[in-house]
DNA sequence: ATGCTTGTTTAGCAAACGATAATGTAAATT
DNA sequence: AATTTACATTATCGTTTGCTAAACAAGCAT
C-alpha cells in the first residue's frame, strides 16, 4: 500500500546523532530501564514522565511498555528494587560478634550500612515513597525496628553490665531510646544527600560522635529503661499532646 | 440575545449540592485557598492537580488563577507561608534563659517547636519541598544552623562547665553534635508523620530520652570537642569516604 | 539468500492538565 | 431600583502524558 517515499531522504543529519537501534537482551534491557528508572525517579519523584525516562535512557517511550505493563509496575519495580537490594544479613551478626568494642562494631555497621543506603538515590527513592506510599517504608522500618534494633538493645545491656536473658523482652522505651541514635544519623545523611547541605565535617566523624554520645549518656541514662517502667507499656495507648488542626492565626 | 432557557428548569437536584456561588472577600478567597493548597499539596505533593484543588475547595479552578497567576506561584506562596510563618524568634530567649535548668528549657523549647513545626502539612510540606526545591530547605536549615544551634552550642559549654566568651566560637564539631540531637527528634516525627508508624511512647517521652541522653552524653563527650580540634576546621574540604557509584551487583 | 522470530521504532489516540476568554451574578454604589 | 464593579462560573483551547497498534529491522534458523 504505502510506496517507501524516504528511499531519496535518508536520516537527516539530526538523526544520525541518536544510536542506531541497538537489540539487547530482554533481561540486559530491563535491568538498564530499571537502573535508569531508579536514578530518574529519585531524582524527580514517581510523577516524572515515562518519555523523559525513555529519553535518558537513549530508548523510544513504548519500548518501556514491552518491559513493563504500565508505569505502576515499574515503579513498583523500583521500589523493590532499592528497598529489597540492599539489606546486608551480615550486619546482625557484626553487631553481636562480641570480640570488638561495642563502639567498634557500631562504627563499623554504620560505615557499611551507609554505604549501602545512605546514598542520593536510596535516600531519594526511600522519602519519595515515605510520602506517596508510606506502606512500604512502613516495611522497611518494620525490619530495622524487629532484626537491628533489638539487637543494638541486647548489646547495650551487655555493654552497661545490664541484667539480660532470653526471656527479658527489649522494652519500647529501650527500642525508642536506639531509633534516636538511628534517626539522628539518619537525618544527617538527609542534610547531606537530599538538601544537599555543604556539611565540612566527614560523615563517619559524625557518626562517631552520634555513637561516642550514644554510649557515654547510655552509661546513665540506659539503667532506668529496664527496671522501672512496664515492658507491656506496648498495650497502652498513651495520651498523646493535644494538637490543633490549625495554628491560631 | 440569549434567551433565558431555564427559567422552567432550575437549579436540578444534584446542582443544589453544590454550594451555590459565596462571594467572599479577595484576601478571605485568597486565605482559604492557601490554606487549601498547603493541606492538599502535602498530602499528594506538588505534583497535585489545581483541579482537584478547587473541588476541594468547593469552587472552580480557573478562579485560582485570578488570585496566582500560575500554579507556581500559588506553589512558592505556599511555601513561603509554611517556611517562613511557623518560627518564633522567642524561643532563642527561651533556651537562653537561665533561670531554668538546661534540661528543662531543651524539653520546653521542642514541646514548642514540635507544637509548631512537627505536625503533618508541615513535615510532608517540607520533605516535598525538599526533594524538589532543596535550596528552600537550606535557607531554613540556615535558620536554624544560625540562630539555633549555636545558643544550644553555649548554653551546652555552660552546663558542662565549660570555658565560654563572645570571642570563642563555636566549632563546626559542636554544632554538628547538637545536629545529632535535632535530627534524631526531627526523625521520630518524620516516623510518625509520614510513615505513620504507630508509636507506642509518647513524643515527649521520647524528646526526654534524646534530651537525657544528649546532656549525659555531652559530659563526657563535649569537652573534647572544644579544645583538641582547630574550631577552622570550617576552610578544609575534608576527604570524605570512597564511594561507589552503584552497589557491586 | 530467504524467511521467521522478536526486539525496537513510528504514528497516533484519549484522557488529563494548565491556562484563558467569555459569560454570569452577587453585592456595593448611586 | 438602576447601575456599576468585580467576584465567580462555563466553555474551551493547546499541550502533556500514559498507553497502544502497526510498521520496521536485527539476529537466528533453514
Amino acid at each position: 500500500m504505502k510506496a517507501r517515499l524516504r528511499v531519496a531522504a535518508p536520516k537527516d543529519v539530526a538523526a544520525s546523532v541518536k544510536s542506531p537501534r541497538s537489540r539487547l537482551a530482554p533481561a540486559d534491557r530491563e535491568r538498564q530501564i530499571i537502573d535508569g528508572a531508579i536514578a530518574y525517579f529519585s531524582e524527580v519523584g514517581f510523577s516524572g514522565q515515562t518519555r523523559e525516562l525513555s529519553s535518558r535512557l537513549g530508548i523510544t517511550q513504548p519500548l518501556l511498555y514491552r518491559y513493563f505493563a504500565n508505569k505502576q509496575a515499574l515503579v513498583e519495580r523500583v521500589y523493590q528494587t532499592v528497598f529489597e537490594g540492599r539489606w546486608n544479613p551480615a550486619w546482625i551478626g557484626l553487631l553481636q560478634d562480641r570480640s570488638q568494642s561495642l563502639r567498634e562494631r557500631l562504627l563499623e555497621f554504620y560505615r557499611q550500612y551507609s554505604e549501602a543506603t545512605y546514598r542520593p538515590d536510596w535516600i531519594r527513592i526511600y522519602l519519595h515513597a515515605g510520602l506517596s506510599r508510606p506502606e512500604l517504608n512502613r516495611r522497611y522500618i518494620r525490619l530495622v525496628r524487629t532484626q537491628l534494633l533489638p539487637v543494638i538493645c541486647r548489646e547495650l545491656r551487655h555493654d552497661c553490665g545490664l541484667p539480660d536473658g532470653p526471656q527479658a523482652a527489649v522494652s519500647e522505651q529501650e527500642i525508642e531510646f536506639v531509633w534516636n541514635l538511628h534517626g539522628g544519623i539518619f537525618y544527617s545523611a538527609i542534610r547531606e544527600h537530599v538538601y544537599q547541605t555543604r556539611i565540612t565535617i566527614d560523615f563517619m566523624t559524625h557518626v562517631g560522635f552520634s555513637v561516642d554520645n550514644f554510649l557515654a549518656g547510655a552509661k546513665t541514662i540506659y539503667p532506668r529503661l529496664l527496671g522501672a517502667s512496664a515492658p507491656d507499656a506496648l498495650a497502652a495507648a498513651p495520651a498523646r499532646r493535644a494538637r490543633r488542626v490549625r495554628p491560631s492565626p
